[in-house]
DNA sequence: CGAACAGTTGAGACATGTCAATTAAAGTGG
DNA sequence: CCACTTTAATTGACATGTCTCAACTGTTCG
């Protein structure tokens, strides 16, 4: 039922694709979401002209460990997440993997793809995650039916970029408790941000994976944990955090 | 007479001011580039539908040392480096400066300022610079006469953001010579692609400015540079570099 | 000419990387 | 369902690369 509303009002958008093939498969596995569902996942907070848009926009699940975007892979448009966590990477000349960001829900993926058409990294589902494709057609549409959607890209490519240039100073940081604490404060207000509790949470990333956000080795964020729980400041129990103190947390220092 | 063509046709653009006031002191220090030049400053390789765009951009000098853009400035648009070097930083929790990138000709500035309406790093020239200004309304304009402007925000902002990204994932090269060694191969490519010699150049920045880049002290990085003097593969004096062997210093590990 | 800045180099302290052992959890297959 | 393997995480001992502090030089600028 729900998808008969949402396959006509599909129509109104130029580039989506017919229902021609696999109809029934998709009707299954494929869901829809809608311009205002958007905005509010990405917390878009500027003026919208025209919020009765009846654009649709395809959704892609993935389970986890699934790759969500390859590098090289062409281009097909920028992916908003709306479920689940995610990690993004990038090889270097070394053939090392370096992670560049922990993508959760609201954040926008794939905005390195426009340059050379293909994704520049790779993305993977770190848990079972729900994507919302804005397609390459409707970024690029020469006669678009509202520019809103060009306002909310730059926006978000904007804030991708501001939040992965803050995670690069963050490394300049001289120790590794310090970043590792830092980061526990970022987590915690990206959790607060989506809705959930910054004060427990559970992390959907490694330990070397976190090591690779900061440029440090798993062992040193591993020290990293236990030193901040023997001071008091969190409780950390594998990928479950506590924090007792947001403030000790946020002006810990050497 | 430069001047008459070019106010002329500035007018076709909606976004021009007009000339009202201090005429002649815009026509000493002020000078226009049309969209077919900024296409080809940013070296875009992509399709563009109306070459023939009047749209007229105004440029900006600045004197070495001065402020591009600053932190919490309200963002007034992008800016291509038409020529000269800048260097972009964030100032982190501590206080603490932290480089992000050293844009030069054909770089983008100022795209952290879409999303809060506001720059979210500081700019500033390392030499004399020339800046284009692609202003905000230019960029969200309601009906644009050509969106193939916005295709190319969309590309050069992507372009940024990839080469920012290639830059965080530097830093997890293990050692401070090979962090050096990438450095001066990615700066060689940059100088190569500008049209100027890869071999033989002159660094804009500061020891203390690179090592903020790569996460490095500036004793580190002097002492990295005569590292690789010693072992043949460059030459330095001061700012100024030699290539030796480039193949040497692409390869070097450890 | 003196002051401030940029850069080089050295010596010592120390944080982090490296290597290794151990435990717990999660996934695999009979 | 239980061995079996694999992966994640913790912790220790040691080596070492980098930071810190310092002295010294050359350059630039007022």
């Amino acid at each position: 039922m729900m998808n008969v509303q949402v396959e006509s009002s599909s129509m109104h958008a130029r580039w989506q694709p017919s229902f021609s093939q696999g109809a029934l498969k998709l009707e299954r596995d494929e869901r829809w979401t809608d311009f205002s569902e958007l905005l509010s996942l990405l917390r878009f907070d500027g003026p919208v002209r025209h919020l009765e848009d009846a654009s649709m926009f395809r959704r892609r699940r993935l389970k986890a460990g699934q790759s969500a975007l390859g590098m090289g892979r062409p281009f097909d448009g920028l992916y908003v997440v709306r479920l689940g966590a995610l990690k993004t990477s990038m090889t270097d000349v070394d053939g090392g993997e370096h992670v560049i960001a922990f993508p959760m829900k609201g954040d926008l993926l794939g905005s390195d793809g426009i340059w050379h058409g293909k994704y520049m990294s790779e993305v993977v589902a770190l848990t079972d995650c729900d994507l919302v494709r804005i397609p390459d057609e409707a970024l690029f549409a020469q006669q678009r039916s509202c520019n809103d959607l060009e306002r909310v890209a730059y926006w978000a490519i904007s804030r991708e970029m501001v939040q992965e240039q803050s995670a690069y100073a963050m490394t300049n940081l001289p120790k590794t408790e310090v970043r590792v604490a830092h980061f526990l404060c970022i987590q915690a207000q990206r959790f607060a941000a989506m809705g959930y509790s910054p004060n427990q949470f559970i992390l959907p990333m490694t330990r070397r994976d976190i090591g690779s956000y900061l440029n440090v080795t798993l062992e040193s964020v591993s020290r990293a944990f236990s030193a901040l729980r023997r001071e008091g400041i969190i409780e950390v129990e594998r990928r479950e955090i506590r924090i007792l103190s947001y403030e000790a947390l946020r002006n810990f220092r050497l």
